[in-house]
DNA sequence: CGTCCTGTTTGATCTGCATCAATGATGAAT
DNA sequence: ATTCATCATTGATGCAGATCAAACAGGACG
């Protein structure tokens, strides 16, 4: 009984396709059964590989609790993150065995997976999941654009200002806050892996942000808990034209 | 008649999604012809500007020939390319009305329309276009993460080699050549443009330029004509460490 | 044939960020 | 309480690439 109850679903996993199915007044709910039948969790610790580059991956999955990063890292050991996947983020490829880029958990993760093929099979049969997927994966693509116009002419303070507001953003949106007001919040990230997101060196965050808070732009209690006291002020700082990553 | 030609398609719009319909053996005629009846063509001359970012845009688009790019640019002038579009390239998004970059025909350009709505309405009855379309955005995705490694960790000079690695490769698939042997192409951009895909000013694409090709990394003839003598030299100039980009 | 225009190359200098190095803060283990 | 480990901050110095500036190459057009 409990399969066919989307109010539960959408607890386990705030995420994945299945949500959308299940909200869908068009699906039916064999459908929606057989998604049940194929999903199972999995747990990593904070720090863990999740899997590495190259591996086979035989599921895709999506995110329901906890930061996972996807990194790149070049022979020399260069890093460069190139994808951070928040809580209803979505992992691996449809028509793909190995994975593409290394998958770190940064704090304790919780993930939904589906095995691959029966996954494929259900999106064979049931369009709607692959238009979600579709959708989702074009949203992908835009950040992953908005990223690059950061990397390639950002300055530092620029790259900072920049992370810190898509960090509120989509901090806000998961907690369904009105986003203004103080806003406040723990960075998820160490300042390494900040680094590794923005195309810096650990050094070059540390005195940004130094700068940020002397400048009045950020409060800092701790090393990780944020407080935005002009927002507006931040997007300045952070140089975007656009309202860049306002989720439609 | 023609309509029912997969053939005739294939050569008019070698790219779009139609192409996958017209030379799939699951597809009706019916969904072909349906496709045939909502599209249109549109002409571009080098240098002029398809659509520019924010722009109403009811209608989605791949490249038949030609090259266009996709930028965006901050207020004080700084502009990145987001996206560099090759015959059989998608553009637009279906979902959205206006346009998230500036698109811009780098060379004379034509593109094979499709107004949005129908073609929703087609996607909708038709899965294979809309998987079709999820597997072109997967691409493009990866693609763009690559993009993100060169533009955070990469030097000047492994920026413009893996530039060059990646024309030549995409070049040599749309030719159908082997990509062994004597690789010898021309570049579809001026330095400014490269400037703008590498996110570093014209000066030093040039000056690099100069250096691989004192370095004997490439050959050049003229301004735009490059050959490669040994293309795991170029390879390894770039710092990839994957195979990146081979198309799969 | 010269003039203009656009794109390119090359040189000289400057600067933002990387690199190298030391010190500080916090929390867990003994 | 002391040690150790991890993460962060701050300082000193160097260098890759930006910036400013000049000259060059090739094509279009009078």
């Amino acid at each position: 009984m409990a399969l066919h109850d989307a109010q539960l679903v959408h607890q386990e996993c705030s995420s994945c396709p299945i949500r959308h199915r299940a909200v869908c007044a068009r699906c039916e709910t064999d459908e929606l059964e057989r998604l049940e039948q194929i999903k199972y969790y999995r747990s990593y610790q904070a720090g863990q590989t999740v899997i590495w580059s190259g591996d086979r991956m035989d599921y895709v999955a999506s995110v329901v609790t906890g930061i996972a990063t996807l990194t790149q890292t070049m022979e020399d050991g260069r890093r460069q993150m190139v994808g951070l996947l928040l809580p209803s983020d979505f992992v691996g490829r449809p028509g793909r065995d190995n994975a593409a880029y290394d998958v770190t958990a940064t704090t304790d993760l919780v993930m939904c997976c589906f095995r691959k093929k029966p996954f494929e099979d259900l999106m064979l049969r049931t369009p709607h999941i692959g238009q979600r997927l579709l959708e989702m994966t074009l949203d992908e693509l835009d950040a992953a654009r908005e990223w690059m116009l950061l990397l390639g002419r950002k300055t530092a303070r620029e790259k900072i200002a920049s992370l810190i507001a898509i960090i509120a953003r989509r901090d806000a949106t998961l907690k369904l806050r009105a986003a203004k007001g103080q806003i406040t919040f723990d960075l998820p990230l160490t300042r390494e892996e900040m680094a590794d997101y923005l195309g810096l060196t650990l050094e070059t965050v540390s005195r940004q942000i130094s700068a940020l808070r002397r400048d009045g732009v950020i409060h800092l209690e701790g090393k990780r808990h944020v407080t935005i006291p002009d927002f507006d002020r931040l997007i300045e700082e952070a140089g975007d034209d656009s309202d860049g990553g306002m989720v439609s």
